[in-house]
DNA sequence: AGATGTGAAAGTTTTCACAGCC
DNA sequence: GGCTGTGAAAACTTTCACATCT
């Protein structure tokens, strides 16, 4: 048994089940229209147009807050408000985080500079690298530092969420050294399935995936087969 | 009905039942980890192994591949540059993809320059953007254009896919203009619900997202409750 | 023995449809 | 009339287990 294959956790946490990922996936693309229609002033929302916005049904969007609690009221809708809290609730975006990059190539200061992040409480308090043309740059306020100070840093702040953006072939050793220094949560952008402990969390942003998935529906609608 | 949600598509073609996105997610990480296999030069694979380094298991890759044919030989499992071969078929990378970017920022810098992409078949043939002080700007080779010249360019290149690397304000028009133009699938970065005509193919790559889900399984699987 | 390919079973997710409340 | 919350049904996905081939 080499990987740990985690599946029905079933960990019966408080009063409620535990959300499927899809479930938290929308529960995101929800919060985000929430913050339009909140920008916007509007009052209450009904199933219908949070799904209509998100491309979901409205069936789906009640199922799915149902499974937090009721937040909704019958022949009204939901208040935007308070809606827009209860999930930013649900999906921690009341605290922060420290989240820590991992390489400082032209991904990683796309990343560094996501204004997403930022605005939503994930704040970037280190950059790491290993190439020493890079190590000392500062980035808009942040020093690029060796990999090496990893340890000594994590000894004054914590740190929980890795991002990795280095290379393939050190990515499994780069989310060893993140691991061993306390790191929970880790947003993997190097092509491979890494290999954590339990109580880590890897979401993987696979860019090759995408475009093949896209190659492979292209093929499926059909037009003339090119060289 | 606004978004037409073209749920049973349920195109018989030819003679093979439709693959779900899961399994053509999973093609992609058998793709990868065969190309690993034949660099190693091994002859044969099992669906065990397969499994593993993939993290799924062995039936999942079995029945994964048995939508598309018998390419395994009982007993012996299957050969690792035939299997190759043929998935590079299926997701349609035996051939090249013309590929434009839309948005010269960081991100779209990185994704320019990620090798993933020209590995696999698809080129990148034109960047756009509207800020002029980018237009002009020579990359490796390819110059950075402004968004009017895209009905010229799409003359003399067929364009398959676009990569919207822009501001969430605009990636709607942007994607319009694409899809005016022929571009049938979308590598889409902003953090909108695109809508789009049938045929053509959008794909989400949503950063937040991906960071208010491992925030959210951070919460559950519980720390002290900071600020 | 060692592996695939695949129906059938189990499990999960989505949709339906309606009671119940505003 | 409008809209939520939710059991039940339908649809879909994964896993099991075994006949079948080397």
């Amino acid at each position: 048994m080499p990987t740990s294959r985690t599946k029905a956790d079933r960990r019966t946490t408080f009063h409620l089940e535990r959300a499927s990922s899809s479930t938290v996936i929308r529960l995101s693309s929800y919060y985000r229209v929430l913050c339009e229609l909140e920008a916007a002033r509007l009052q209450t929302v009904s199933s219908r147009l949070l799904a209509e916005r998100g491309g979901m049904t409205s069936a789906q969007v009640r199922k799915d807050l149902s499974v937090f609690g009721n937040f909704g009221r019958r022949g009204l809708g939901y208040n935007v408000v308070v809606l827009r809290r209860k999930i930013a609730e649900i999906l921690g975006l009341t605290r922060w985080w420290n989240v820590a990059l991992f390489g400082a190539g032209s991904l990683g200061h796309a990343l560094f500079s996501y204004r997403g992040f930022k605005d939503q409480g994930f704040h970037m308090v280190a950059v790491f690298d290993i190439d020493h043309s890079k190590i000392g740059k500062n980035w808009n306020g942040t020093v690029v530092r060796h990999l090496d100070d990893l340890a000594p840093l994590v000894r004054k702040k914590t740190i929980d969420i890795a991002i990795l953006a280095v290379p393939e072939t050190v990515a499994q050793d780069v989310a060893n050294m993140a691991v061993a220094r306390g790191i929970r949560g880790i947003l993997n952008f190097a092509a491979v399935k890494l290999t954590v402990p339990e109580h880590v969390t890897v979401r993987d942003v696979d860019l090759s995936i995408a475009m093949e998935s896209i190659s492979y529906s292209l093929i499926q609608l059909g037009d003339s087969t090119k060289p």
